[in-house]
DNA sequence: AATAAAATTTAGACAAATCTAAAAAATAAA
DNA sequence: TTTATTTTTTAGATTTGTCTAAATTTTATT
């Protein structure tokens, strides 16, 4: 037996389900420019998809997954994170190249070949950007995080997500050795434009810009 | 970028490289048997492929892979039998259940990826099957071997290989602890349905018939 | 409330991969 | 060497996922 569902399904049933964690419902348009596809295309999809019984939908009035279609999206999210951690962890990527790669990975249809790799990886719970792992009940543990724009001034904190995951981002906190369990502190706000100054041990500061500061998340101790 | 060529034609050429292997040319009905699929298909794909260049073919008159063709063929039978591995050595799969899985990841596009799952592997030569894997040149290295209707009487032996692949023969082998690697002799061959009784140090002797015999290759120092 | 703008859906088309039924070509049998 | 059988190809449909252009509905602005 093949998969279940096409893999084009399955990125728009976890396109849905990430837009639908923002908004709690979601648009035709906000779809389309996720996915970079036309809005026709999506309306196109969205009626397989109801007709599979995987989202709820009236047309003109916005939509969002069911239960069982959240059920699904979460195994797609939770392979897409294995499979990245996998990269990084065994295979030696670096976190900004993984992701384009578990795109495709994400669509093996083996439910025992993804249990395995849970089990080969050690039941991991962060994927390399720290976004949290779903288990094989899609269930994951919720980790309260604030972004440096509104961490306390000399408070070391560690990253544990970024936000925005394009390449371009990841480049750049690369090249500024911020990483994912990276710990840090923020020395100083610039109000002029939000930028923001930060301190790594044994590092010299490095400056980032509030657009980037928005984006990178951070847990501490009170 | 995407993958070059869809899964499905990277399934035509993965079975037109077999079907060549053994006969020299290929004929439509061959392909379609093979893949589970109609002639008329079969014919639909020829004409794609040979459009693409990866095919010679002038019609009714059978056909088989270029220089390019097999190029690519080659690097999805490294894919395929790198990922067998991977999931009997790393993931603790049988080998009588990793075909399927492989033909789903056997078209996952990065080469990145599939060098350096090579490289985290240790560069193996053969896989679970004992068919061995070609390097990223395309190239592998030939063993001879037997298969055991023809190894001698009382010579000690390595399996390293089986012909047919289906999950009946593997689970048969399987039960019988005849494995890749496992060391065995012939004690007996008996004329009246060419059986064969074979000796596994530490093991009472097993019987094996003919069909079952053809199919399994061994290797040993004369 | 009427009009303009934006968002969404429909209509109709296309490419890829498959199929069935029928036609054409090659091969085997009489 | 005719005739019959098998193999292969063509013709025409179907399914899935996508697109453009036009129509419809909703939302925002005067
Ligand atoms: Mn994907
Ligand atoms: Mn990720
Ligand atoms: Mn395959
Ligand atoms: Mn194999």
């Amino acid at each position: 037996m093949g998969p279940k569902y096409s893999s084009s399904r399955e990125n728009y049933l976890k396109a849905i389900f990430h837009l639908q964690e923002i908004h709690g419902t979601v648009t035709t348009n906000d779809v389309a420019s996720e996915m970079q596809t036309r809005p026709a295309s999506v309306t196109d999809m969205l009626k397989k998809l109801k007709a599979q019984k995987l989202l709820l939908y009236e047309k003109y009035k916005g939509f969002k997954l069911n239960t069982e279609g959240r059920k699904v999206a979460l195994q797609i999210i939770r392979k897409h994170r294995l499979w990245e951690f996998f990269l990084v962890e065994k295979l030696r990527f670096g976190w900004d190249e993984v992701h384009e790669i578990a795109e495709e990975l994400e669509h093996i249809s083996s439910k025992k070949l993804i249990d395995r790799l849970d089990e080969f990886l050690g039941y991991p719970k962060t994927d390399p950007h720290g976004d949290p792992i779903p288990d094989s009940q899609g269930r994951w543990t919720l980790t309260r995080q604030v972004d440096l724009l509104n961490l306390p001034i000399n408070q070391i904190a560690e990253v544990s997500g970024i936000g925005d995951q394009s390449a371009e981002i990841l480049e750049l906190l690369n090249h500024k050795h911020i990483a994912l369990g990276t710990r840090l502190e923020v020395k100083k706000k610039f109000a002029f434009d939000n930028s923001i100054e930060l301190k790594i041990k044994n590092q010299s500061p490095v400056t980032i810009s509030e657009h980037v500061a928005k984006n990178v998340f951070v847990k501490y101790d009170e």
